[in-house]
DNA sequence: TTCAGAGAGTAAGTTTTGCTAATCCTTCCG
DNA sequence: CGGAAGGATTAGCAAAACTTACTCTCTGAA
């Protein structure tokens, strides 16, 4: 293998080659021209070619030296620019931001999201990843995300990942309601919201974990039925709740997802006396990095953006960073 | 101005980020584990931002690291590609050979002797650069030029260009003769090729230079006329000989170019008792320089075609270099 | 749990290097 | 001619780069 020049003295000959000449090129790289005439020296015979023909006064470059510039030229002006750019975006948010979130919750929020963020900063543009939770903290833990959206809940056994290295702040409690057409729920359930009679009926349940199922029922009835009807297994929210617009049975749902089928009736929660599950979506960060200036500004906007918005107000719970 | 990092840290980081592990990179770079923290701690604070999230064991490279390394990565592939290529060039002939020639010289004989060179290095690509001696060797002394083929003799006043700095060989002497067609010997001239007979007649001339007329008159006769008949002045020889053909008159000519027209008898020479004017050609090269290995093959290659060549030797003297 | 191993980071000491100052050589130009 | 200007060379010193030795932390095996 060939064994690469020392870089500085490229920089040095970059110098002697566009001015042409010791004196110069040691003006501007504020140096004495003995150390110009040395680095050119040991340079060219680092690379084994001269670079310049000594002309009395004159420095006249080889071919090889053209060959070498046309090079080393190109380098040092993406360089700059790109080193500027990594330099700017300490002052003004630019550059790609990486989100993971979950798939759900990230279709829903993020598109639009990243559209108004873009309006006031142009510059930045995104990469959304929609993946389980357990996938995204991989990613995020490889430096493949700047910062993921995870819920923990609703898979919180399924990684065993160590969860030290991790930054986690929860931004908002999604509530998860059981629930099945207003046909359904008349004719079928007959308005019965008991365990007994639950029990018996259709569910839809997602393929990577039926934990939401079980977790509803622990919940309302603090026990759970070792076999439910699970009448259609998919991992897709949309899936599911055209499921139960069809009646297929009942299923777990994020009630912000519903929100205007309830006020039309067309779909209908199941109750009971206890209180909703709550879904905690985090905001997960890698403990060792600091977030950029672009990715703090995005987040600040990404909080003040979901205080404001109508359905996530009424239908989960923001959880109250300040305090946490 | 954006003060550039140093160099030589680039390298450090770019194995740290391809090998994910300062040991790793430590071992290629041949250095201790420690030299390469301390190199990559002093670029990071160098550039103003993190290049690796430290985790634990393991280094995660941040984005502004990923942007960095999509700009020094093609130049270190470029870099020694570009410096493979100008080592090899030292083993076997390659790359483009830069060549300055006369006119008429040039274009006659460069073309095919590319064409038989390039046969058996296919790698050496040619710039033929066709000009006064003058621009020739201005563009030697500029680097512009690996080597170049001049005439002295026709334009020696004419470049007061310090010639010490240039290595001359003697390549070969070309004959300058006086020539006009048939036709014009024998109706116009009748044969006479005295002195008193030739300067009142028509003349064709070097727009450059009418030093060849002069030094022919004066080589032949001792003396000139300050007033010759010069009924057409033009720099280039294709149209000086088609003058002659036409009839305009006499015209100064290498004789080699005419050689199958004077055996055919449609241009005659006039002669005197003197031996014709030389007009040497030599090999110019800028004497700091040394030669590479293409322009040394390419040159011997050269002068064994040249000595090959039938009407040249005929009709010029190939001057013998060993005694030079 | 303990303990060895491995990777990263730090401090201090040594070696290497890069730089300067002084000098020389040559050319250029008034 | 003689000073100015560009480049080359050398010696010596200051600033790096590198190494050694040690710490810290995590990992994985016993």
């Amino acid at each position: 293998m060939l064994i690469l020049p020392d870089l500085n003295r490229l920089r040095v000959f970059y110098h002697i080659f566009a001015e042409q000449s010791l004196v110069a090129a040691s003006k501007t790289l504020n140096i004495t021209p003995s150390a110009v005439s040395q680095h050119l020296k040991k340079l060219e015979s680092e690379i084994g070619t001269a670079l310049f023909i000594r002309q009395h006064k004159r420095l006249v470059p080889t071919p090889e030296a053209e060959k070498l510039l046309a090079i080393i030229k190109p380098f040092f002006h993406d360089l700059e620019v790109g080193l500027r750019a990594i330099n700017q975006s300490r002052e003004t948010p630019a550059g790609r931001l990486r989100v993971g979130a979950p798939l759900v919750f990230g279709k829903t929020y993020f598109p639009g999201m990243f559209a108004s963020f873009r309006i006031m900063y142009p510059q930045v543009t995104f990469v959304l990843k929609l993946g389980d939770p357990a996938v995204l903290l991989g990613m995020l833990g490889d430096g493949l995300l700047d910062f993921a959206l995870v819920d923990i809940f609703l898979s919180q056994r399924q990684f065993s990942a160590d969860l030290r290295m991790y930054r986690m702040e929860p931004v908002v409690d999604e509530e998860l309601i059981l629930a099945c057409s207003r046909n359904y729920y008349e004719h079928v359930l007959g308005g019965d919201c008991s365990f007994a009679s639950l029990v018996s009926r259709e569910f839809i349940s997602y393929y990577s974990n039926d934990l939401a199922l079980k977790s509803w029922f622990g919940d309302h009835f603090g026990k759970s039925s070792a076999r439910l009807n699970i009448v259609m297994t998919v991992d897709n929210v949309d899936a599911v709740l055209s499921g139960i617009e069809h009646g297929l049975g009942m299923g777990i749902i994020p009630s912000h997802l519903v929100h205007d089928a309830m006020q039309k009736g067309s779909i209908v929660p199941v109750t009971t006396t206890s209180t909703e599950i709550i879904n905690r979506i985090s905001l997960v960060q890698l403990k060792g990095k600091q977030p950029s200036l672009t990715e703090k500004t995005f987040l600040s906007f990404y909080k003040k953006m979901m205080q404001q918005d109508a359905v996530v107000e009424k239908f989960s719970r923001i959880v109250d960073n300040e305090k946490v």
